[in-house]
DNA sequence: GGATAATTGACATATATCAATTTTTTTCAA
DNA sequence: TTGAAAAAAATTGATATATGTCAATTATCC
């Protein structure tokens, strides 16, 4: 059984210990639980570990678990009618993912896929709400958690909506290179067509869209690294939409 | 003061009881606090009035204070640059409002701006921030709330960016429906630039597409009330993106 | 070497923009 | 309160632009 407890380290633990993920994650959501609360929950947990292209959380389904992405890349996408789908975030290591269920009626609102290859832990949910009604502050922190995802998929949809595809394009390669890998040149594992996705709009578009940045020196790329030449230029364009 | 005890009736209230907007929302947020907690909260609100056009509270800002509707429309503006604002929801009485913030850094999200007059109370967030913290079962359906408001301004933009012009009008108009005038011909106080920003797209889209509307004998209006004449048509509509 | 992904071109369509006109609502003085 | 003037909102038309669709070709990856 896995070991939870975070006043001495576990050194014979390797990826699957729950406190080296919290270590590294810094996050405040399961460290306002006891080690008791911690045991508890986790001691049921099951590792699982996800293909590219596997799905992790299907949307409308009311699957009772809570995942803890360990390492990986995936994307959660809202499944649209007539085969559209929008790629409303990407999640790394040490993601909680909810996918808009578990507080509300349990029911997925996305689907989330794996773009690599991941690692993750799947937690009864059962568990979880026993914990929730009873501890304050993990309530409020794992709720306040949930927010701010919401929160950052609300404002990548509004930018979606209200700009032109050029404007749409550079907020896609910046938040890539800010908020994914932190890197200027930058590997992606994602397709043209995912990057089109996550831009609404269709992959060739995408690729004319991105031409013109390549043209305009602003961008460069080869195989699947990208590099952002002109990061003051293409900021210009995600302002102006 | 007010009258916060919900053991007894409080027959000398009027519109500002909290009794009255508790009983009335059947909300089960207030109802997870305690005569004394409530109180403790409720003390200090400040009634206060909006004519139309007045803004409630503005996006990017930190003011720190939670709203409950008392009676009203609003409308959830999200602000982008260069004047583009796209309405993500209509508020009607006994809706809490948050804008996205009060959870997270007390910043807002959106815009939130009288249609109507709107009668609401404002309630000191600090006040509430201990209440949080404090109460499990408080904390735990205020944010189920937010997150609930959150996931269906998510499905609404989700809708928006999959669709064609078509099938957003039809959202548009069986939201209004079906959700906030709950009636079938039913009077808007809403401008067409309001049901366009409802929708996505300029007023002058939203007319000309409205029109069509008109002339296959789906809708029909006649200044600002509209009625749904063949819903199933508009369901179609909306389904088919 | 066959599948998958990326690219390109020609073309159709959806939607925005701009300008002009009509209708409706508001204002405010008589 | 009325009713004309002013302001705001709704509508229409002509046109430009953004974006999608389809089909063909080329590159890339196991």
């Amino acid at each position: 059984m896995i070991k939870v407890n975070r006043t001495e380290r576990c050194d014979h633990c390797t990826d699957v210990c729950c406190h080296k993920c919290m270590t590294d994650a810094n996050s405040y959501v399961f460290n306002s639980l006891s080690d008791k609360e911690l045991e508890y929950l986790m001691s049921h947990k099951r590792e699982v570990t996800f293909n590219p292209g596997e799905t992790i959380i299907k949307q409308n389904t009311t699957t009772t678990h809570f995942v803890c992405v360990r390492n990986g890349l995936a994307k959660v996408v809202s499944e649209g009618p007539k085969d559209k789908s929008l790629i409303l975030k990407l999640i790394n290591k040490h993601s909680l993912l909810t996918a808009g269920g578990v507080i509300n009626d349990d029911v997925r609102q996305f689907t989330i896929t794996a773009i690599s290859k991941v690692e993750c832990c799947f937690v009864d949910s059962e568990r979880l709400h026993n914990l929730l009604i009873n501890n304050c502050k993990f309530s409020y922190e794992l709720l306040r958690y949930n927010n701010k995802w919401n929160i950052d998929m609300l404002n990548r949809l509004v930018n979606l909506t209200n700009k032109y595809m050029p404007g749409r394009i550079a907020d896609t390669l910046l938040y890539l290179k800010n908020e994914i890998y932190q890197a200027n040149p930058f590997t992606v594992q994602l397709s043209k067509s995912d990057l089109a996705n996550m831009s609404a709009m269709t992959k060739e578009s995408f690729i004319r869209g991105f031409k013109e940045l390549e043209e305009s020196k602003i961008v460069r790329h080869e195989n699947r690294t990208i590099e952002i030449l002109n990061e003051e230029d293409l900021t210009r364009i995600s302002k102006n939409g």
